[in-house]
DNA sequence: GTCCAGGGCCTAC
DNA sequence: GTAGGCCATGGA
């Protein structure tokens, strides 16, 4: 089997075994950009918290946080830890959205993917998951988002032997999959949720609905190798 | 008590 | 280009 063949293998396993997940979950774009940011390096659950608090506080728009002070975002998002650089990050991304595109989504997402990838990636705090992360699922755009759990996925299933580095990865996909926005959605959902609660509470493979496809059978704990 | 989550920046080499 | 320190919460 190619590399296209195999992909698409792997996905209806995981979509089969696991459902669809549904990402992101936020109940705006705006939403999505601001979970994005403070999901890193962090739980979804502790990044969750962090917008509810901002959600409650009336401080869920460009603007409201534009205007607001360190000292009132910061605490509301302590739960989602490293808050002071998040906050800062919060305020360059509005400051920037707000003087480029004027508080337009459609606006900001309405020109060329690469072309924003790169304005995006010019921003203080927002690196090439968290840039790939507004694209997908806030922009509905066809940026594949690659991270940690990718590169441990590759390895562990012994594919892409090309470059491992981030854009590696991330053109390895978009590559060998065909321009379908749901796949690009729930591929790296499935990864997540995959890596995360199955391969992690059972580092045997128990149960591991695309094992038997792996081109090397490696079923050891695939975290030991980060 | 330890470990680690849906990273990114900065610096040194 | 990459390795390492830094940032500094909350649940398992």
């Amino acid at each position: 089997m190619d590399d296209r063949r195999i992909l698409q293998a792997i996905f209806k396993k995981l979509l089969n075994a696991y459902g669809p997940r549904k990402w992101w979950p936020a109940r705006t774009r705006f939403e999505v950009i601001v979970g994005a940011i403070l999901t890193q390096n962090v739980s979804w659950r502790n990044a969750k918290l962090a917008v509810n608090s901002l959600k409650k506080a009336r401080l869920l728009s460009p603007s409201a946080i534009l205007v607001a002070s360190h000292e009132e975002i910061a605490p509301l998002i302590k739960s989602s830890r490293f808050y002071n650089q998040k906050t800062e990050k919060l305020k360059a991304f509005c400051a920037y959205f707000m003087h480029n595109y004027n508080g337009s989504l459609d606006k900001m997402f309405s020109g060329d993917m690469e072309s924003l990838r790169r304005e995006l990636l010019g921003l203080k705090g927002v690196g090439k998951e968290t840039a790939d992360s507004i694209l997908l699922y806030a922009g509905r755009k066809l940026s594949f988002v690659s991270d940690a759990y990718t590169k441990r996925f590759l390895k562990r299933y012994g594919l892409n032997y090309g470059s491992t580095s981030y854009e590696g990865i991330r053109s390895f996909f978009m590559k060998n999959l065909p321009k379908d926005l749901y796949l690009y959605n729930e591929y790296h959902a499935l990864i997540v949720h995959h890596g995360n609660a199955v391969c992690r509470a059972k580092p045997d493979c128990n149960g591991c609905p695309i094992s038997h496809l792996s081109r090397k059978i490696f079923c050891s704990h695939y975290y030991g190798s980060k």
